[in-house]
DNA sequence: TTGTAAGCGTTATCAC
DNA sequence: GTGATAACGCTTACAA
């Protein structure tokens, strides 16, 4: 009863028999297949035929082996964020299929000694080649592998990088900008006392936006220090430092976090002190993922169109014809929801 | 300056080099590379001397097209929930690795008309095969699905099937016993009121959930009977099926939603209307999943090994001597947070 | 226990 | 424009 379901199946036609069947060369065949020029319309048409008729594919191993592609594009992981994640690796999916292309999962952790870490690269990119990565923070600013792709002659893409931005290819946004255009939003409710949820020193982006937030409100005249507080960017890190930041007698008004899984943690922090949210403190967030929706109020926060980001990723990897470095700016916008508001009246 | 760096990167040694280098024949590297019998230790030996020597990696192309192996893993993906996915993702990467297998994402979409959802599966699996799917639910219950990799000859692991679970090999909780065991958990607590937020109708494991825990307040000696509603497995979902509920006038002390996404959204929407968690109302989810503890108060829920069944299911799928059909049974254990309490007095 | 030879299904080289 | 023919790096008969 399992012997057919265990038999490899219906019979693929091979370009062989492509070539037979429509009465030319194999390497006609294979021209058109790659849309390679040089070929009469009427070859084509026929070939083109063939491949109908016998439903023939190419198979992926005999054109790597042959080739120099691998039809496989790998999508480099180490970011705590499901969130984050799932959208980065449904935009670079989208963009892989659309180019007949296959979608590589690889997992690194980037939290240890620098040799083991070494080890891991070697042991991903040695026996499995991929016509190129797409690295997703903090991945993009590791030097460590920068320069192992570097020297290993592999293509990459970064997304959200901070560092060296003229190394490989990059897809960002003004983080600088976005943190300053929440800054705004915040001055501009009447706020004048912050704290900002710093993210992980490794993730350069979230310096990035530290900085715009509290050089913009210098700009619009801020008197008092800005608290700052480590909260990592997991939900966990952003309770922790609401705690201890509502522990120290420290009042802010207004919180900045420097992504929405902290700020979703800032958030229960101020539940469980006795805080709402926001009519006794604003508390805001960074990405518009998923978890901005989750919470309750729901969050204000910057939109970062981070499918997207991934799409445009894989489809520079995809185009052959990229130059070398590039750096590609996509566009934020504020979203304002109900987890900011005017402060309490003195 | 990019001369250098589009390059190939550095020449790798072949099967023939490790022959050449440890004075043996191509086969008899490939016995040992394989891990076959009939091979000395001498031999053995040398041969594995010359792989160290020479850093030599079997090439997975070649491996395929020579061979009937792919060295790929696909994990077919159609889930709304990116804490599941990810665990579960997590889970079969690394026993894929562990094989020095390679893991391919795969989305679909089941929401399409039928004939659609066909033509999206040929795409898939025409044009590069994989050494089997691990599916998730839903698509571990989607029939069309299954009839098509067993027509195809392909091999799969389902991960929480609720229907025919004797196609393919299965990872599973008892859901039902799950429910069950959080009914008790209620009951103990004094509540006789209760609501229950239902899942999406395809994914099956959510019906059991449903019946598992009616039945067993049944047994207890329920009166009223448990309000049900549709809230979908998403945050979102649960928050409307909250209003509604609320806004309907009935008012059960205690609901139990179908997964803590939708749990989450419930909270959400007890928050909005004023009532306190857990004080006015008990509300609890199932899988323990990132958010449970994402939202405040944490959320009373029922942990599924969601990371190890994943793993499990891969596992099956690299164990080439594995019996046809068989279901592996996990287990599961109640996590009582505090997202539920006492009702309050009446 | 070990080795030889023949593919696997493409792409690349080089003639025609 | 088109087509032989040789790689690509490995596995799988089949011998020895």
């Amino acid at each position: 009863m399992n012997l057919a379901t265990s038999s490899t199946g219906p019979v693929r036609a091979t370009m062989d028999d492509v070539a037979r069947h429509s009465g030319v060369s194999l390497k006609s065949v294979s021209r058109v297949i790659n849309g390679e020029p040089h070929v009469s319309a009427t070859l084509r048409a026929k070939v083109e035929a063939a491949i109908a008729e016998l439903k023939y594919v190419p198979d992926a191993a005999a054109r790597s082996l042959a080739g120099s592609r691998t039809f496989i594009i790998g999508l480099l992981l180490d970011n705590p964020s499901p969130n984050y994640t799932m959208k980065v690796q449904k935009g670079v999916y989208d963009a892989v299929r659309a180019h007949q292309y296959h979608l590589r999962i690889d997992n690194v952790d980037s939290s240890v000694p620098d040799d083991e870490f070494s080890a891991q690269l070697e042991a991903l990119v040695r026996n499995s080649r991929c016509d190129g990565f797409v690295l997703t923070p903090p991945l993009s600013d590791n030097l460590l592998l920068l320069d192992f792709l570097d020297q290993s002659g592999i293509r990459y893409v970064r997304i959200a990088p901070a560092l060296e931005k003229s190394r490989g290819s990059g897809i960002v946004i003004d983080d600088a900008a976005a943190a300053a255009a929440m800054a705004r939003h915040l001055w501009d409710l009447g706020h004048r006392r912050y704290a900002i949820m710093r993210g992980p020193t490794a993730h350069m982006a979230a310096a990035r936006r530290r900085d715009g937030f509290i050089e913009e409100l210098k700009r619009l005249g801020l008197e008092h220090p800005v608290i700052e507080i480590d909260a990592g960017f997991s939900f966990e890190g952003g309770i922790r430092a609401g705690d201890s930041l509502l522990a120290s007698g420290l009042r802010p008004t207004a919180i900045f976090a420097g992504n929405d899984d902290s700020a979703a943690g800032v958030m229960a922090a101020c539940s469980k002190a006795g805080l709402k949210v926001p009519d006794d403190i604003s508390v805001c967030g960074f990405d518009d993922s998923w978890i901005a929706r989750s919470v309750w109020p729901y969050l204000t926060t910057v939109y970062q169109p981070i499918e997207e980001m991934g799409h445009a990723a894989a489809s520079l990897l995809l185009r052959r014809d990229e130059p070398e470095s590039a750096l590609h700016r996509l566009d934020f916008h504020l979203v304002v929801r109900d987890s900011t508001a005017p402060p309490p009246q003195a």
